[in-house]
DNA sequence: TAAATAGTGTCTCTTAGACAATATGGC
DNA sequence: GCCATATTGTCTAAGAGACACTATTTA
């Protein structure tokens, strides 16, 4: 039966990877759009996004570290592997398979030029199924922070203390309690003091600057029971 | 540049679905393996899966559903999508996509003939990349297990609290306090007692037999601050 | 020295674990 | 009634939050 299906070229289809490239400026979370120049939905903001290579990457992975470096001239930020997306439906050009990740970065300073950074919460409707896409990342995002390290890969080395509870309680939507933060960051011990170095920032007592510890730096940290927030 | 890889064709690839069909028996989770019936691999154990059928299949879970059903005769278990394996070596046949998933069932009576459980700590070496398949649904489930009620999807219905927290500890492969389990599964209102149904199960008091409630049959439910185990 | 934020000490409150007490069915 | 396990009550201990206090800088 089927024998008109078995040739293996007709399981072949269309394979892509997307990147929700994610990063926190003026305390939002917001997602690095490109304009497309090529059909389908020329012009529109998306994803950046491209074909698996199957004569150059040895995985998805290195698909999407290569659709990030050329994308968005970025080089190995935080990326993890978000989910798979598929069906005849989201990409006109037919039945399809995307393998979607996301990446973290420190808020960069000057973005590429036709870069464009939006909140995640107030995105336009995306084309393909990206708007799907973006929310999952978000999701998963948000709710790693609550109990891992993650967040420390929106920040720039080094970073105070005082930054780095901003940006949890920004990612998390409330406040958190300053002195447990510091009671978990320090149990955690992945970050460790730079020496001397302190940064000063107005009227009032500089605040010391942190590292990442070498051993931590490509490895996620569970904080025991969350955040608690 | 590239010109001569721009046919949409030379984009097309394998896609196949995996499934790590998971049950516990003898205290032990144990995966669910077929014996392979052709090439590659004829006639070693390996996971279901198939070919995603782009004229069918509405999705890879379409596709999942379709050789969960096929393949073990079950109908829309517990199933999540796991991850997505790639690359150019894993499949003899070339450069593949896998869409894997891992569904939950409760230890069915009789196998369907052909199908073997292993424990999933005691695996033989597997095709393709299926141990590292097994071995990341192994580790989501026995996390997931952690903080949400997963694994009450491992239950058959009604069941007792003494049983659901002997298969909590078996999964987290550690005693859990039972006062402060009561309390969890009390706190998550997600189960009913069945009125006046006890499971009696020799010379002492029965217990009292359990249900889901019908909103929370397709949903995990989180536990706060997790069960601490 | 006043203002402002960094950082610490300590008390309280919540929640998990220990353990003891009670309940109930089979024998 | 005795045994074994189910179920509940209550005390204890660990950890999170509140709050007050000290530290350190610039103006």
């Amino acid at each position: 039966m089927n024998s008109s299906k078995n040739s293996s070229n007709d399981h072949r289809l269309i394979c892509t990877v997307d990147i929700v490239l994610l990063t926190l400026r003026e305390g939002q979370l917001q997602v690095m759009l490109l304009k497309r120049d090529r059909e389908p939905f020329d012009g529109a903001l998306a994803l950046p996004g491209g074909y698996v290579h199957t004569d150059e990457d040895q995985g998805c992975e290195d698909a999407a570290q290569r659709v990030l470096l050329q994308k968005a001239g970025l080089q190995s930020p935080y990326l993890e592997q978000l989910a798979s997306f598929s069906g005849p439906a989201r990409d006109p050009r037919g039945w399809s398979v995307s393998v979607a990740y996301f990446a973290l970065v420190a808020a960069p300073e000057h973005g590429q030029p036709g870069q464009h950074w939006l909140p995640v919460d107030r995105l336009p409707q995306l084309p393909f199924d990206h708007g799907r896409i973006v929310a999952m990342a978000v999701e998963r995002v948000r709710n790693k922070s609550q109990y891992s390290s993650l967040p420390v890969y929106l920040c720039t080395e080094p970073f105070t203390l005082p930054e780095l509870h901003a940006i949890y309680a920004a990612l998390l939507g409330e406040a958190i309690n300053p002195v447990s933060f510091r009671r978990k960051m320090d149990e955690l011990g992945m970050l460790e003091p730079v020496p001397g170095a302190k940064r000063a920032d107005g009227a009032h007592r500089p605040a010391q600057l942190y590292r990442l510890k070498d051993e931590y730096r490509r490895t996620l940290r569970l904080v025991g029971r969350g955040l608690n927030a």
